[in-house]
DNA sequence: GCCATTTATACTCTCCTTGAGCATAAGACG
DNA sequence: CGTCTTATGCTCAAGGAGAGTATAAATGGC
């Protein structure tokens, strides 16, 4: 950026770059929340953005509508990279990716594409709580982030940096955050416990991924579960009818952490987010569940503003 | 973006943009809030990217120091535009526009630009709430409003774009929202009522802006008005010390409403986030206040999550 | 000095939300 | 008929948020 008097309209010279797209499209399936991924698991589906489209929200659901054979339901930008040096291409990037969250039901992917959907915990095995704290936060990523403050130059910021771990990873007793997603893996990036950051191999559990592609993952993970808190977005992600416990399922999947069951039903109900259908669930161990579907006025009535999960912050 | 299984890195051909970084530079003087703008205010601040930077946020932050003359406290990326048509390029922009909201304090602007200050409710003078809904919205919005409701082609759109109008402008009794900033745009827009849209002369209120600079920053707006409410941003607006009615005020400036002052207070010291100072406000009608400081340590204990302010939907 | 005016600051009160738990219902299965 | 499992209804206590009352400490006019 060089001078403030140009208009935005002015066309730079000698600036020409590429802008890409990647896609962090969502699903839910058997309580494991998925990504699409291509090579193999090893990257986020992703290509150059043609401008024979209108908009790049229009670009993306054309292209993700011919790759799973559905209609995206939502859609919503995520984050423009333009980092050099994270990109993995040491001359700088001359390319901007700009990522987009996507939420879909896997159904069937495209026949002769290599897309298929990965569970987006083997990426972050750290950030599944729903069994409770998982043990390698406490038996691998705590000492290794301990190591790392220890290695700062002055006391003072040992304590600074212990400090941080401790908060952005619930260490020392302190609270887990679920929303902390990608400040978690920006912090294991500063500590170069990243293979994506530094060359070693492995060393932490999850799978790494092409270029910045975790890192746009987290920030989709991130984004995702903290919308789910205030917006009616799990729907999308539901088949057309469901029971209150498969819906439970999923959102505790997202924010991978448990929910008190009866206040989850409380707060869904008396939101009017959805409607019985009548028919009653078949394959059942326990007592059959009413079937619901969501309320897709809700959208309308309100202005899709305030929608309630017992998951807030204390 | 045409085929999935392109790597992100490898660079298309024949796709060359370039990429223009826009920003939304906000600051509060007098109770109210400016935002930075060239061509006697009729644009954002703008120009090309220049990848001599390591990452976005550092072109950014060092485009805006050289132009202010200091530091920029809170950088955020807001939104990537690439629409084309609304960005008054009629070939289609092959340009990427990369827009950030920004927050400082209105010192000095650099001296020898055409950068200067103007109060964002220029912009959107149905944005401002703080004196009641603002004459402009029943006299002249709602009724063009329903105009367009009215020509839509049946009863049942005609009733569905009006609940929509009523929802976002808190027309119908319903309470006025102060965060739909963006939504109010998009719908006026929508509705051929934007003087950047429609190639009519001012059949609104409100300054326009070249191309899509005023979608831009209703994006901000909309963004730091949600953001008051749960980050302590407002500080960075704020001059080194002040009363906790200044603060109060510059809250009220941007969220466009006023809040109950004795529990602004009771949020505020509750929650630590300011201590006193140990002085004195001296230009005073009434009891003279004392003056705070922002605990700047609060960034470091909390995850800066968790900040409220009595802004809250009901 | 006294009073009206203005702002600062301390409390109180009530309603609603939220976290947590108890109790009962309705199926399957031995 | 008990046991297991999930569904569903209801209660209770603590904390938070909205709104109002009361008092304090300045200023300026008389």
């Amino acid at each position: 950026m060089a001078r403030s008097t140009q208009k935005s309209s002015a066309p730079a010279s000698g600036n020409a770059i590429t802008a890409d797209l990647v896609a962090v499209l969502v699903a839910v399936t058997d309580g494991t929340p998925r990504i699409m991924t291509i090579a193999g698991g090893s990257a986020l589906p992703s290509g150059p953005f043609e401008f024979s489209h209108r908009s790049l929200q229009t670009a993306l659901r054309a292209w993700v509508e011919t790759q799973t054979g559905h209609p995206l339901g939502y859609v919503e930008q995520l984050y423009t990279f333009a980092d050099r040096g994270r990109s993995g291409d040491i001359k700088g990037p001359h390319s901007v990716s700009i990522s987009y969250l996507g939420l879909t039901r896997e159904d069937r992917v495209g026949e002769g594409f290599e897309a298929h959907w990965s569970g987006w915990y083997d990426y972050f095995p750290w950030e599944d709580h729903r069994a409770g704290a998982p043990p390698c936060l406490a038996k691998i990523l705590a000492p290794k982030l301990k190591a790392w403050a220890k290695s700062a130059s002055t006391p003072t910021l040992q304590r600074e940096r212990w400090q941080r771990c401790a908060i952005t990873f619930g260490l020392d007793d302190r609270d887990w955050n679920e929303e902390l997603v990608l400040q978690r893996y920006e912090l294991l990036y500063e500590a170069s416990l990243i293979p994506e950051a530094s060359r070693e191999a492995s060393v932490l559990p999850g799978k790494p991924m092409t270029a910045d592609h975790r890192r746009i993952l987290a920030t989709g993970i991130a984004r995702l579960r903290a919308k789910i808190k205030y917006r009616p977005v799990v729907f999308e992600l539901m088949p057309a009818e469901f029971t209150l416990l498969q819906l439970q399922r999923s959102v505790e999947a997202l924010a991978g952490r448990l929910v008190h069951k009866q206040n989850f039903r409380r707060l869904i109900e008396q939101q009017e987010l959805v409607e019985e259908t009548g028919a009653i669930a078949t394959e059942a161990v326990g007592r059959p569940a009413k079937l619901f579907r969501f309320r897709h006025a809700v959208l309308a009535e309100r202005a899709v503003v305030g929608t309630k999960l017992p998951l807030s912050r204390t």
